[in-house]
DNA sequence: CTAGAATTTTATCATATGATAATTATAAGT
DNA sequence: ACTTATAATTATCATATGATAAAATTCTAG
């Protein structure tokens, strides 16, 4: 008696699924997986999470390599949201509510484990990806933030800002961004109330350059060179 | 003729060191391994930089794992200067000097690539030692600076300080602190001059909280729970 | 219902890894 | 100079990895 044959739902050992699915369902576990492990994590351990055979995966990709590319793609590019500009920009609210309305919902799309846990493995590889993020933070955020709240202090308008005008967005980012890490990397216990620590960061940042900028910032240095090899080794 | 007798200093072709000069070597090389490569490094190239061969290293440590608790040992816990509660606890001096001097020298101690990098990568591995760093730094020096400002500023003393307290004092720290993950792990092009940004990031903070503390920073909610499994995998 | 294209599997390779046992060479003590 | 303890080597294992080729199964068009 080689099979018992129990009235059991015949499921098909093999699932065949549309590649364009098929493709999906590997980046969406992979994403799981690379955020957990890292991009160590092995093409067998994906490939068991997703029920199918590891060399299947090189029907998609022609490597694991070109796999973390688009892991990437969806993690950073497809949740950046383009209203953001137009959010900052609104001049017809108070610079408060927007930089309290924007730092919610970025806070809500980037803070998840997979996302913060992928943007620093990635950093940490080296990989371009990270400069070009923090290339989109500052133009398309910090320098926004900068200009707007010039305008509304009716400082004159400086385009674009100075560095050390950035850096001083980029603290108030930081220390907003910071946050995350030490809750979803470090896991360390953190005050829940997400939307209070914003709201009173933005509040010191707020009240705080309104003595500072104009006057004691000055742009005391350009902006320097990557400091090493820049590109990925 | 097997040896051409040249008049080479006749180097032996095993040097022999004491136990504890070559374990010293051990831990100093894993920590340039590890640093760049994560602490997937590789034994052999390990022992490649130290040249000796792989298996030597399981005379001085029982496993890699053994290595790499020596290696944070070394770069954590023997980098910490037990000066900086002195330092900012002394009122003979105002705070705003205090602070420029404590972040000067703290950021002169970790603002290195083998620094900054190996710490993301325990972080990232979920080990408890950046949990145990982060507490250091809440307890020994936020806590600290919003107690300090507090007498300095004339506020009741309260000890512990608040969570949200804490919180603030965090952005603050978070902000310089990620000045040091632009330059050193994404190698972003920064403002170098990096007294200027600390400076700034300080007036801003010590001109911004003299308005919010004790008013709008309320006791919102108590200090939560880590996020999930809390200890490593 | 059958043929054929396409998806998925099985089998396998080459290489790299952490770790152990047995052997060899070095430096110190007499 | 000879012995001896031990530092360092060679040889090797078991396992895991990314990747490829060929065989097998599934779905669909006609």
């Amino acid at each position: 008696m080689k099979k018992m044959k129990q009235a059991e739902a015949v499921e098909p050992k093999r699932t065949r699924l549309s590649p364009d699915q098929r493709r999906q369902d590997f980046i969406r576990k992979a994403t799981e997986l690379f955020s957990e492990e890292g991009f160590d994590g092995g093409t067998r351990e994906l490939a068991r999470k997703l029920g199918v055979t590891q060399p299947l995966l090189y029907r998609y990709f022609p490597s694991k390599e070109e796999l973390i590319r688009e892991v990437y793609r969806t993690v950073y590019i497809d949740r950046w949201k383009d209203s953001w500009d137009d959010l900052l920009a609104d001049r017809s609210r108070p610079i408060r509510v927007r930089l309290e309305e924007f730092y919610r919902d970025y806070t809500n799309t980037i803070f998840t484990r997979e996302w913060m846990r992928i943007y620093l493995f990635s950093g940490l590889k080296g990989f371009d990806l990270n400069r070009w993020y923090v290339g989109m933070i500052q133009d398309r955020i910090l320098a926004r933030i900068v200009e707007e709240y010039r305008h509304e202090a009716g400082l004159p308008a400086q385009s674009p800002p100075a560095p050390a005008e950035l850096e001083l967005a980029w603290v108030l980012h930081s220390g907003i961004f910071y946050y995350g890490i030490r809750k979803y990397i470090y896991e360390s216990p953190v005050l829940e109330d997400k939307e209070r620590v914003i709201a009173n960061a933005l509040d010191v940042f707020l009240e705080g350059i309104s003595r500072v900028f104009g006057t004691a910032v000055k742009v005391r240095a350009a902006y320097g060179r990557p400091t090493a090899g820049a590109v990925s080794r």
